[in-house]
DNA sequence: TTGTACGCGTTATCAA
DNA sequence: TTGATAACGCGTACAA
């Protein structure tokens, strides 16, 4: 029964056993806006395409319209839960738009993302959306400027997720506003002297929200000497490496701010090791509010971040948004404080 | 100076630029097997691609050429560590193959999983490789089996990652082998009275967990009995809410054995919860070892199954594996117990 | 309502 | 080594 055909049938032969013109099989199939088809006919033929078991090349169809259906994501590391988040929130947006995902991942090499932009450009998918952070080094992301320009000048959308681009629409987080709220936060519960993971100094998102912290403590009154801010990674093991670096140093605070959830998990980790109590001993707070980490104890003060509510603006802002980099929105951080960082007693 | 061109170069405006025919610029660009081209004709025709922007229409390549550079994962949800963790792993090895990732998500639309299939089908990709569990239910994977078929008719490859499906090329993971060795092991430790959370009976990875726990249990002398093992979700809510009926009923129980570390962290929640002290009182594991988990406290005993293994493992056999359900692979899971489950004084 | 014929951007076959 | 030219599978003006 099965014929071991080994290439696929195309609308020709869709049509060619249903006894009409490709033209009526197309439109009989995929629909036309202008034209339409008599229900005869039109069963005849969505019977052969069944029968035959016809599936539209999508490639000739986008070359025939000019335009795919799909479009393209560069995340950084899935198993970073936070990008997993946004991922997933992107796949599912897309779905409901009928669109599908072409995903790429950096992974360590952040100089590649320019050949994935133009990789995703090569295959005219409808818009690209950039999750992650920007990094300040103008050498890095040379390839990927002029990678944009000309995607962008085909007409190709870019949007960009907790990030700040030039010319692009982005979904803004307000990393500065939310530390800053924390900071506030923090101090209304008897915390005085903090220690800040600060992250990378070149990455733009931990440097808005060390910066935000940094400045609503020093207006509070309780400004951040340099030796109680310290650079890592923006990674696990960079805030276990803060952590580590902090007790070797001896060093006297009263709460750890980490710029990110995971780091925030490093430190703990490297806290429990080296004897020091959480939340016993000092506080510890994080960024992002990750779902993922809803088990850890004790439960994480943080800055929640809406990644779902940033998915969904962002592939709004990539099917509609002007795409000039007027469209830009920014969506809040909001600060929940949890059991790592009780009230303190005294000053 | 940039021009504002609305529309893409093609191949022919390098042509012309460069006063070269059409062949020999898709000579000199995408390179050709058996022909070559003077290094005259190719350095202008590379420099006219490069001052026209031109990019190659990998839509229009993927027609000519007969094949695409896109291979397609479905996975059930990038918010669950774990499939996080394989989709991440399958991400960077195809780009080490130069390869693009199309990626959807079912979400709770399993019955979708057929569209899925055909919607890359569509697309013409190389291969599509199906990551998650089988449901044993008929009519749920009804349209799946056909999608498939039609696929590889068309000498389309699918694999399966941690489902067994037949006709089609496994990456199957020793389910039943790690969860003997488990009970095993939490005998060893002197546990004798399981909860098992056994999670849907149709779901073929939490049965084949359960069903390989409670075969080795029963072995080593101390059988299940129906009252301890609850039926729920595969998904943390489930393990909440079985942990929750084993408390209401009052059960007696030594460990609490999950089918997924997502199911034992919803355990681990309701216990707290509830004053059971975890591991004081009873003991816990999950299944998976998913490395987002490091960092709950007691650290998790669970089964280590290798992500990454196995989505090298999935794109290879995606690649170059016979597709036809001969190649099929096993990867092995391995216990590893933690302070989740301390050893236990006597009987 | 249906059919004819051209174009989408590329690769590959065949001559030159 | 280079250049015409025919596919590839589909959408859609245009004509009937």
């Amino acid at each position: 029964m099965a014929r071991t055909t080994r290439s696929a049938p195309t609308l020709s032969d869709v049509a060619r056993h249903a006894g009409v013109s490709l033209a009526t099989a197309s439109r009989a199939i995929n629909g036309s806006e202008t034209r339409t088809v008599g229900e005869e006919l039109r069963r005849r033929v969505i019977d052969s395409a069944q029968s035959l078991g016809y599936a539209p090349n999508a490639n000739a169809q986008a070359m025939a319209r000019g335009a795919t259906r799909t479009i393209g994501v560069v995340v950084h590391d899935l198993t970073d839960p936070y990008f997993a988040e946004i991922a997933d929130g992107i796949a599912t947006a897309a779905t409901e738009h009928k669109l599908f995902l072409t995903l790429a991942t950096t992974g360590n090499k952040i100089e590649a993302l320019g050949d994935m932009v133009t990789a995703l450009d090569s295959m005219r998918v409808r818009a690209i959306i950039l999750v992650g952070a920007r990094w300040n080094d103008p050498d890095l992301h040379r390839g990927l400027h002029t990678s944009i320009e000309q995607y962008v000048r085909r007409g190709g959308r870019v949007v960009a997720l907790g990030m700040d681009f030039p010319g692009v629409d982005c979904v803004h987080i307000d990393n500065e506003a939310g530390a800053s709220a924390l900071a506030e936060a923090l101090v209304g519960r008897g915390y005085r002297r903090p220690l800040l993971l600060a992250g990378p100094e070149r990455h733009s998102t931990a440097a808005a929200r060390a910066a935000g912290f940094a400045a609503r403590m020093a207006e509070l009154g309780h400004p951040i000497p340099p030796t109680h801010r310290i650079g890592s990674d923006f990674t696990r093991t960079g805030g276990t490496i803060g952590m580590r670096l902090a007790i070797e140093a001896g060093l006297d605070y009263d709460v750890v701010v980490a710029t990110s959830d995971v780091m925030a998990l490093g430190a703990l980790h490297e806290a429990s090791r080296s004897g020091v109590q959480i939340p016993t001993d000092v506080g510890l707070t994080g960024f992002g509010d990750v779902s993922t980490l809803i088990d850890v104890r004790p439960s994480l003060s943080t800055v929640h971040v809406p990644t779902r509510q940033l998915a969904r603006l962002g592939l709004d802002l990539a099917l509609h948004g002007p795409g000039d980099g007027t469209g830009s929105v920014t969506v809040e951080a909001i600060p929940v404080l949890r059991d790592s960082t009780p009230p303190r007693m005294g000053a």
